[in-house]
DNA sequence: GACCAATAGATGACACGACATACATGTCGT
DNA sequence: ACGACATGTATGTCGTGTCATCTATTGGTC
């Protein structure tokens, strides 16, 4: 068989698994009242403190080029999160999460994990490791990959609660 | 590291991978006026002869649950599917390439190719057969997996370049 | 201090993608 | 033939995701 199919082959399944993780987790999440999207955002917040917007934007894997205005919106009218104007220079938001924001975060690890161990369960067998190495190699030629590998590394223990 | 950790690292790269991805491939089909999304309906079409709404959302990795009315409407505003109303079950339709959709699925074919070469690249000295392996045994116990088996398995060979 | 480029963020536009619901057509039981 | 039901497709709605463009604020230069 071709290379060209084999890497063709690799794309469409990368892309049903993300969809059907999506859609799983977004089932998990909806009692919630927050989509996946913003599940990482509150998680992002979460563990790498308050920041402002470009700087979200550049640890979110679900959204790269922009800034995502419209995302932290909703999370704001819903009281998940707290967007204030450094005084400093005011062209910079501050992002931090609400009282309520955390609290709805350790719903979410709960419902993410319910959807991991689906995953786990149907990974049984599999040679994970090599393949997260794989995908690894493959992500961090890329932007959102390295978006990842930043929340990786520099950040290894931030803050508990 | 927890199982669950690496659980959740093989789904956040799986988005990473299927985004940059997507992007890339959007960016390559741009000049040819359609989405990567229409670009699978025409290859579906193309390689699985003329079929009626819902098989065609049986065999489509980007779209799940319901039929794909709307993506198909574009393609036909477009010229490049025909859409046929059944005359014996007036229910369904009978979806087909024009030859401008023929033509065009050729040239989706090169600007795939090239975005599948370039994943070739970074690919390299990787575990690729392995990572397949993986992705396939878990893309499988979900419907939009199923429907890539759909189609890998029937169809063998239909076009080159 | 007035202009100008640079940076942060917001917004408009378009196409998904998922869910729920509505509509059209056909089938079946009676 | 009639009416309940099933099935195929269409549509309304909402939240992304991406690109392009716009506004606001700041820093630098004269």
């Amino acid at each position: 068989m071709s290379v060209m199919k084999v890497v063709e082959e690799f794309r469409y399944l990368v892309l049903a698994i993300q969809r059907e993780g999506n859609r799983l987790l977004a089932a998990e999440l909806r009692p919630l009242g927050i989509t996946p999207s913003q599940a990482e955002v509150l998680r992002v917040l979460r563990d790498h403190g308050p920041m402002t917007l470009n700087a979200l934007g550049g640890l979110l894997v679900c959204e790269t080029g922009n800034s995502p205005s419209r995302l932290v919106d909703r999370l704001v009218a819903q009281g998940l999160v707290k967007r204030g104007v450094d005084q400093i220079d005011r062209r910079y938001l501050t992002l931090s999460l609400t009282p309520q924001g955390r609290a709805l975060h350790r719903r979410i690890v709960t419902a993410e994990n319910r959807l991991h161990r689906t995953l786990h369960d149907r990974l049984a067998g599999q040679a994970l490791d090599e393949t997260i190495t794989t995908l690894r190699s493959l992500a961090d030629a890329f932007p959102t990959g390295a978006a990842l590998a930043r929340r990786r590394g520099p950040e290894l223990a931030h803050q508990e609660n």
